[in-house]
DNA sequence: TAATATTGTTATAATAACATAACAAAATAT
DNA sequence: ATATTTTGTTATGTTATTATAACAATATTA
């Protein structure tokens, strides 16, 4: 069933979250790690000493943290999967910053090469050719809202 | 950073399988979970116990198994995000069957549920409404076709 | 029905990811 | 520069999920 395709989705997040701390701060700093993925300062440890050994991250104790070229460019694609998928969940789907912020982080982890650049494409599409007379998007919101006024009979 | 919301990606996928196997031939049993989820027999009477405990399934040892009305809900409700997501995959996006199915088997686990009945207004309305003079998807997939050209210019 | 094969269970072990708490190193503030 | 605080590490334990292998229950078949 775990069809999974490379690093752990935990894992997957570490490098996110490195890649963010480099770009704010140069460098990345167990401590900020540990408070930006809600872990303890000791769960970290163990993290990078994995990222280290999948030549990841360059790491030694009490050094601090940055991406080798290999980690920097999953980080890089992981990162995108996110802005991507954060995309169509908010500009198309029109779903609340939060709550797309929220399942672009879940859906990251899921989604496969062949699949994120067709939904690239679909988004440029979408914006690209609005549909004729009327935005395209802005017509989908009035289906959504008439949809929704139809359910709220069924109370 | 795991924002899960209730079971976990093992368990929901069980429960799925169950279902289906419910359908397929009345009750489940633990030999076919184990081929369907690719997994040890012994592993599955471990996840059996769990789903009893939270009364999902109707469970003795050695007994046939099946679910339990709040079961067969939860079962039912991933199903049909599998689908869901499946069908925008694979209709709309237009991903090969294999890719769309492997994918939509990830994602389930990652969406909610105001995402997933947007999604489904989604594919409504694309479907409904076919752009002036010709058939939207077709255009979208015109559109793909032109971008992929574009890329292989790179080379 | 007795022998055999299949299926389900148990017990045990492994792995990944995390927490907690004590301790060590580094940074800071006086 | 010393004392104090902050940060990083280690050691240990927990939980979830799985594997393996021996054993027990059930089914099948001769």
């Amino acid at each position: 069933m775990k069809e999974n395709i490379g690093l752990s989705e935990s894992l997957e997040d570490y490098l996110e979250v490195i890649l963010k701390l480099e770009q704010a701060q140069k460098v990345a700093r167990a401590k900020d790690i540990a408070e930006k993925m809600n872990v303890q300062r000791g769960s970290v440890t163990g993290a990078l000493k994995n990222l280290k050994e999948k030549k990841l991250i360059n790491y030694e104790p009490y050094s601090f943290i940055t991406l080798t070229p290999k980690g920097k460019k999953l980080a890089r694609e992981i990162t995108r999967r996110h802005a991507v998928i954060k995309d169509f969940l908010f500009n198309v789907l029109q779903i609340d910053t939060e709550t797309a912020e929220a399942t672009a982080c879940r859906m990251e982890h899921a989604i496969d090469k062949k699949t994120l650049e067709r939904l690239v494409c679909f988004i440029d599409y979408v914006h690209k050719f609005p549909k004729a007379g009327e935005d395209w998007i802005k017509s989908f919101i009035k289906y959504c809202k008439s949809v929704e006024q139809d359910l709220e009979k069924c109370d």
